[in-house]
DNA sequence: TATTTTTTTGACTTTATTTGACTTTGACTT
DNA sequence: AAGTCAAAGTCAAATAAAGTCAAAAAAATA
């Protein structure tokens, strides 16, 4: 899948850089021998700040795309979770930011296999909807609570 | 009967993939000649958690559906607690099989932490009586299939 | 045999990807 | 200042998957 592929070089091309870049839209999409507004859509659904990456741009001639993977202090990061969390939360949501506290090492594997599943719909199956996302939002934050400090 | 023969082959191909494949749907329904919704039945109704399998699927373009089995080793024991959890428990039961969890080095402290904050009944709060002992069990037995690898 | 459970099917829904036409913005020329 | 061109942005249509659900059919059970 071209999105896949994209967001891989991207990811790399980050790895390398140190975790900020700068890309040319259309050089890019050039290289790939795609549409360049699939860069963008790459950009869009996989880097969100949800998953931790700040966006900027500049169009016009010489214009790029800035990418720039966002790592903070322990504490103050699980904090910044928990509040994002807020009082409800769906599934697809919860997994996005386990990515993310996974992905900047802030929990194990395990720990995020862990949490994923005490926050699943499956685990959760047997309450009704406002209820459940709520649920979840509570199991989820406390679970960030308790591995702060 | 078709789901027998579509859930062994999905089994044999685990099998032979020692233990995780991704399988697309509608390219698999093409092959055995059925409907694809028999392909979503046979794995909701026979590769489910309670029997140690993990689903994981995607939509759109490219997409497909993971299954994964999880192998039984020492997972025993972990097996036995989730029986032995049930379908309710109070906070103070689940602490106590949390300590026998941690007790037996089969998850670790922080671990330990995590799971007794996801089940307490501070993070279920606002669940009444019935179903928050019933939404602690359904939470806690994730967790522990989670961990199962 | 009557009832309940499981299986099979297909229509409809949701989500994800790909593409292209059109818009906006910024830099450079004249 | 105005015009031109080179970017990036936006949006919607087309397509490609998987999910859901309920009705019909088949199988199992009482």
């Amino acid at each position: 899948m071209l999105a896949d592929t994209i967001a891989k070089l991207i990811e790399q091309m980050l790895e390398e850089s140190g975790g900020a870049l700068e890309l040319q839209r259309n050089e890019m999409a050039n290289r790939l021998g795609c549409v360049p507004s699939q860069i963008s859509y790459v950009i869009t659904s996989r880097f969100t700040p949800e998953r931790g990456y700040i966006i900027e741009s500049r169009r016009g001639g010489g214009g790029c795309i800035r990418i720039v993977k966002k790592q903070m202090q322990r504490n103050e990061y699980l904090m910044h979770f928990f509040y994002a969390i807020g009082t409800t939360i769906g599934e697809r949501e919860a997994t996005a930011y386990l990515q993310n506290l996974l992905g900047n090492g802030l929990v194990t594997e395990r720990e995020a296999k862990l949490m994923a599943a005490a926050t699943s719909d499956s685990a959760l199956a047997d309450l009704p909807q406002p209820l459940r996302d709520h649920t979840r939002a509570q199991v989820f934050r406390h679970a960030i609570l308790s591995i702060m400090n």
